[in-house]
DNA sequence: ACCTGAACACCGTTCAAGT
DNA sequence: ACCTGAACACCGTTCAAGT
């Protein structure tokens, strides 16, 4: 009896065919999310967030104690994509590639969002778990525990760097994807660079973030690290 | 008489001793990063930045179009601090050191207001006058000029990436630097991490963060990444 | 326990009016 | 040309009141 009336309990909302399946922290930080990333950070209010979920504004502060709550909030609601490292015996090179290769995927995933990373003082657990991950699979590799830590730092860095200001220069809310063929990556440069620079630097401007492949250029970064950590410890395929 | 009349002209306001020495674009920019370093990007408003330059908000609107373009305009006054390599003849690693902690430099010494430099679609004419300068210090050096970009960005999102996620962890609007004592940077890790983390990944958060030289730490991926270089080249001393 | 209406101080922006 | 007063729609937040 117990268990069939708490099966029934578990799914009143569909049960009943409900559209507004009980408001929840983490369903308000998901929406928040996924209004960033449909509008910009700059377009977030409590009014049109709670809107969205069919509810007041004021109804949000039963679920987030402030605006400042709900960003923090976004952060972590973005952690949640975040992966564990693929096996525990997997080559540690393989293992940083990946660790970085998924930093820049969730932040080019939401780069509306991605800013809050470095502005929210905030480690959700979600990452700590990430990182205590990737320490066990260098320790495994024979990396100590500080030097692990050191090198993760350095990927860990690295990747967010390259993403945030990738995704700064090549999303654009509601103006699509960073296009693939030159002349629109042209205009979209042009349209950076201030209308009164001289012709030689906008020329530069055109190179240095136009004609690039962003996944070669990303790869190139990492690569150069592993290689330099190859060196140093004298590996013989220096 | 021309000269004398414009000499005098070149200083009323000390000459009258006026303590508002006429608005301008440079000034007001300028004001609202101090305005941002003092007191955090979200306190920062047309009418309380109107306030410290001794004017009505909506006086700001004869200097920038928008708040939008005075965010954006917080971005080139930051450039404004960019500094072009030291010499032409210079090494090329040092070069590339150079660069790297210029650019960490001008972030740290803005924290608050850094989140913008991967937020607002602008390059500053500053900012590719440097590029320009460090892309011709790399082909002195014998790099191509796709290979001295290809490097150069490499070090350039390495840098900001490590720097705004220093920033943002170690600065706190109104509560002073990254403390040297142990004790004091375990403090600031625990408020971060969420109060239900487990122990294991309160220890992880500790020692990923707060045990460690951030000078040193900075130096190593840039280190890692000249060794990368080296080692790709065929250099000897690798 | 969760949601709402009304209310508050504050914010970005405009525009006609001043000098 | 630059600055101001008044006004607007919008925003974060509170609180007493509803269910």
């Amino acid at each position: 009896m117990a268990p069939r009336a708490s099966a029934v309990a578990a799914v009143p909302d569909a049960a009943a065919g409900s559209p507004r399946p009980r408001l929840t922290r983490k369903r308000v930080l998901k929406a928040a999310l996924e209004f960033v990333d449909a509008n910009g950070l700059a377009a977030l209010s409590m009014h049109k967030l709670g809107a969205k979920l069919g509810v007041q504004g004021m109804s949000l502060y039963s679920h987030v104690a402030s605006k400042d709550a709900l960003l923090d909030g976004i952060v972590e609601a973005m952690t949640w994509e975040t992966e564990m490292p693929p096996a525990d015996d997997a080559n540690w090179r393989d293992a940083l590639r990946h660790l970085a290769t998924e930093i820049r995927a969730i932040i080019l995933r939401h780069p509306a969002a991605a800013p809050l990373l470095v502005s929210r003082r905030i480690m959700p657990t979600r990452r700590l778990e990430q990182v205590d991950a990737y320490v066990r699979l260098l320790m495994q590799a024979g990396f100590t525990e500080e030097r692990a830590m050191d090198v993760l730092r350095t990927v860990v860095m690295y990747a967010h760097g390259y993403a945030l200001v990738e995704a700064c220069f090549t999303a654009c809310t509601g103006c699509g994807p960073w296009p693939a063929d030159e002349l629109s990556r042209m205009r979209r440069v042009t349209e950076m660079v201030p209308r009164d620079a001289p012709d030689h630097l906008l020329r530069l401007a055109m190179l240095f973030c136009g004609r690039c492949d962003l996944d070669e250029q990303f790869a190139l970064g990492i690569d150069l690290m592993i290689r330099g950590i190859d060196c140093e410890d004298g590996d013989p395929g220096c």
